[in-house]
DNA sequence: CTCGGTGCAAATGCTTTGCAATGTC
DNA sequence: GACATTGCAAAGCATTTGCACCGAG
């Protein structure tokens, strides 16, 4: 989307927190993540900025996409056993996922009901939410029609 | 709960496979497990087992509860990275989990209308839904009090 | 007696860490 | 210059695997 704005809300959150320091690798990373549809894994975003001509080290793919997450640029989503995944969350409203236990596709969606029942359960709690991951386990509709 | 009828699901589970065969190992564990309360992870089960006299390897442990994750004996959860938690599963209503970031805490709720959303979302994307999960991650009522 | 299950230790795969070199402020 | 950040390779950690022995059916 807006690249700009990205590279702002990064530069800003570096700059408030008065020691990170601005470097083009965390900048390279960030771009490499805008260019992304849809889900990634650290594997895949590496092997992207190694092959795009961008020399970094995996330490600082990971360093960077925790820095990302904290300024709330990419979210990160473990949907099974050794299984890390992130997407970016820039200009994305917030959504949930059905995962295909056949195929292991992903399918998101949103629902306006489930931030009602968030919010009454965490007011009945008295729990101040940060963030929420609903996942549905299951079959696909194409898995089921081959299946 | 009753330890009786949770031997009977496992024994069936294993019988009706062809297969799989009963051993004591299966049933120590099984057991270690109905003494649970809340939720645990490997290290603590194993650690029970041994310390209770029981000699079974952690490999063992492993195998033993993905059978009992299949007969629907125990849940596993994924929390946080590296850190996979189970609990037992039998007799108890399908819950979710609210998780303080600040001192751990898994504080759990059910909800019907999260099923009912689940239903509507599942039928909208002609999904077959085997799981979910839903994880409020925030602090705990407790934790800002303190903070 | 046959094959599945077990324990052990080594292997795996993702992620983090230690340290010297580098680059920002 | 001071010190955060980097790259590299080695370490960590939870989990899995390979294999010889054991034991259920």
């Amino acid at each position: 989307m807006d690249t700009q704005a990205a590279h702002d809300i990064l530069k800003h959150h570096l700059k408030s927190s008065g020691k990170l320091r601005i470097t083009a690798e965390r900048f390279a990373i960030l771009d490499a993540v805008l260019q992304t549809k849809g889900h990634f894994d650290v594997e895949a975003l590496y092997y992207r900025l190694i092959t795009g001509g961008v020399r970094v080290s995996k330490a600082t793919v990971y360093n960077t996409l925790e820095l990302l997450q904290e300024c709330g640029l990419v979210s990160k989503y473990r949907f099974a056993e050794n299984m890390s995944r992130y997407e970016k969350a820039f200009g994305r409203p917030q959504h949930h996922h059905l995962i295909c236990l056949s195929c292991g596709d992903i399918i998101e969606f949103v629902n306006d009901k489930l931030e009602l029942i968030k919010d009454d359960v965490c007011a009945e709690q008295e729990f101040v939410p940060q963030s929420t991951t609903l996942q549905i386990f299951g079959t696909c509709s194409k898995c089921t029609k081959k299946g």
